[in-house]
RNA sequence: UCCUCGAUAGCUCAAUGGCAGAGCAUCCGGCUGUUAACCGGAGGGUUGCAGGUUCGAGUCCUGCUCGAGGAGCCA
């Protein structure tokens, strides 16, 4: 009788030991022996290695296979031993394989180091690699963490407008595109649409990519990212602060859980990143300064912090730091002043460790008409184009917070990233627009 | 926009102002347990571009282009 045959992935390869399965990919890498064949190959899931040997394989196929050039697609059919010598631990015999394409010679991504000019320009091929491909799989894993989270938290996900009539915020600058005789502007933040949605969802969020045209040339900005924006009615600042503790938490705890090996394929010890857990440490605006300026580092209390102030600061802690009470003149016009100290916001930036800066912005926002009126002002907003945000603090205002969540910088700093590019599957960069 | 650094083989990098080199990749050959396999051989160059100094420039000088990461900027 046949022996039955199972499809399966690399991932799932341990279950199949001393069983016959068919596995499909691409050839990684290739040791040869002149008798024996060492076939390194990756399936998306995982990479194994594979044996081919001349004895079982026939002079024909082993010489093909031989000739092999990397990235080749294959159907490989073989035998699964569990091998110590194999890396991974196991190891297919191969008994048969179908070439379903076979690869042109000179990949440009070897094993060898290449520099990250290089990388970029192939960043369609890089992504192949196993560091890669698990960077992109935790990416996967931290999104559907937000999502999970929020949801299971009375949360409803709102798409917010991608193509915009204004600057919303009005101090940074927009990717301006031509719309129908008028000029459109890609979206910086769903959150001023997210004020809206809470007044009829409740609790809401929107996931998606946001825009800055800003000449920013440094590793912790991109022209393209995304973020996830929760919104809540009613929600005071300090529910907003136990909020984020809790999103980031379980996207720790979920990254822990489920993408162990990708973590330690990138190269990040999963230790590192356990007792992330709340609550995290807390700190105002002014005791900030104040610390700064014991460390001799030059500000004055009104400035707005720069990365070395940032990371000075959240080096302090293993766990991420929050910077709360920024004063109103640093900050973005739509945030409640603070009752006790109305120069001072409700706002809060939270700070990951190791030098990877802000990874969320977030405040209690204006109810008040009058005042938020009165700050579209003092910002030289144009207020026509806020007339529809100012309604909602005409019909039935709350109080309401929100915050949004750099999925970039949430990503590099759980891989222990050196550069935010490789935290998105094709970055947007001031010098990069392709591939 | 500013500061600093860089550009040499497909890739990563060497080369006191004096013959343009290595490893990997590619091609050919060898090897039945390899681990970024290894061993032998071959091909591969407008040294980013344009000028200048010099008997002689990859190397020194000037300008430009492109890139890097830092500042500024940055929900």
């Amino acid at each position: 009788m046949d022996k039955e045959i199972w499809d399966t992935t690399v991932s799932k390869v341990s279950r199949h030991v001393e069983q016959e399965v068919r596995l499909k990919g691409w050839l990684y890498n290739k040791r040869s022996s002149g008798k024996i064949l060492f076939l390194i190959l990756r399936d998306g899931t995982g990479i194994i290695q594979c044996v081919a040997s001349k004895a079982v394989l026939g002079d024909e196929l082993f010489a093909r296979m031989d000739g092999l050039n990397q990235e080749s697609s294959l159907i490989i059919q073989g035998h699964v031993r569990k091998d110590d010598r194999a890396p991974g631990g196991y190891e297919v015999q191969v008994t048969s394989c179908e070439i379903v394409a076979e690869a042109l010679p000179e990949y440009p991504i070897t094993l060898k180091e290449h520099g990250p000019d290089f990388l970029l320009d192939h960043r369609h091929l890089w992504i192949r690699t196993p560091t890669q491909r698990s960077i992109l799989a935790i990416r996967s894993e931290v999104m559907r963490a937000c999502r999970d989270y929020l949801d299971s938290q009375g949360f409803l996900e709102v798409s917010a407008p991608i193509l915009t009539p204004s600057a919303c915020e009005g101090t940074s600058t927009l990717f301006e595109t031509p719309y129908f005789g008028e000029k459109a502007y890609l979206s910086q933040s769903g959150q001023l649409y997210n004020e809206a949605a809470i007044m009829a969802l409740g609790k809401v969020y929107c996931f998606g990519p946001a825009f800055r045209a800003e000449k920013s040339k440094t590793r912790r900005h991109l022209t393209e990212f995304w973020m996830v924006e929760p919104e809540a009615a009613f929600m005071t600042f300090e529910e907003l602060l136990v909020l984020e503790e809790n999103l980031i938490t379980y996207i720790i705890d979920r990254v822990l859980d489920k993408r162990s090996e990708e973590l330690k394929t990138v190269g990040r010890d999963p230790s590192d990143l356990e007792g992330i857990a709340p609550p995290f440490p807390r700190m105002t605006y002014s005791q900030a300064v104040e610390l700064l300026k014991k460390e001799n580092v030059e500000i004055e209390w009104g400035d707005d912090f720069g990365a070395p102030h940032e990371t000075m600061l959240a080096s302090l802690h293993r766990k991420p730091l929050f910077v709360t009470h920024y004063p109103a003149k640093a900050k973005a016009f739509y945030m409640e002043p603070d009752p006790e100290r109305p120069e001072t916001v409700l706002a809060a930036d939270l700070l990951a460790p190791e030098g990877y800066g802000e990874i969320i912005g977030g405040s209690q926002r204006i109810s008040d008409y009058a005042l938020l009126k009165q700050r579209i002002e003092e910002h030289r907003l144009p207020v026509d184009e806020y007339n529809w945000y100012l309604d909602l603090r005409k019909y039935g205002a709350v109080p309401h917070s929100g915050f949004g969540l750099g999925i970039e910088r949430m990503v590099a700093w759980i891989c222990h990233l050196d550069h935010l590019r490789e935290a998105v599957p094709f970055p947007r960069t001031i010098t990069r627009l392709r591939p």
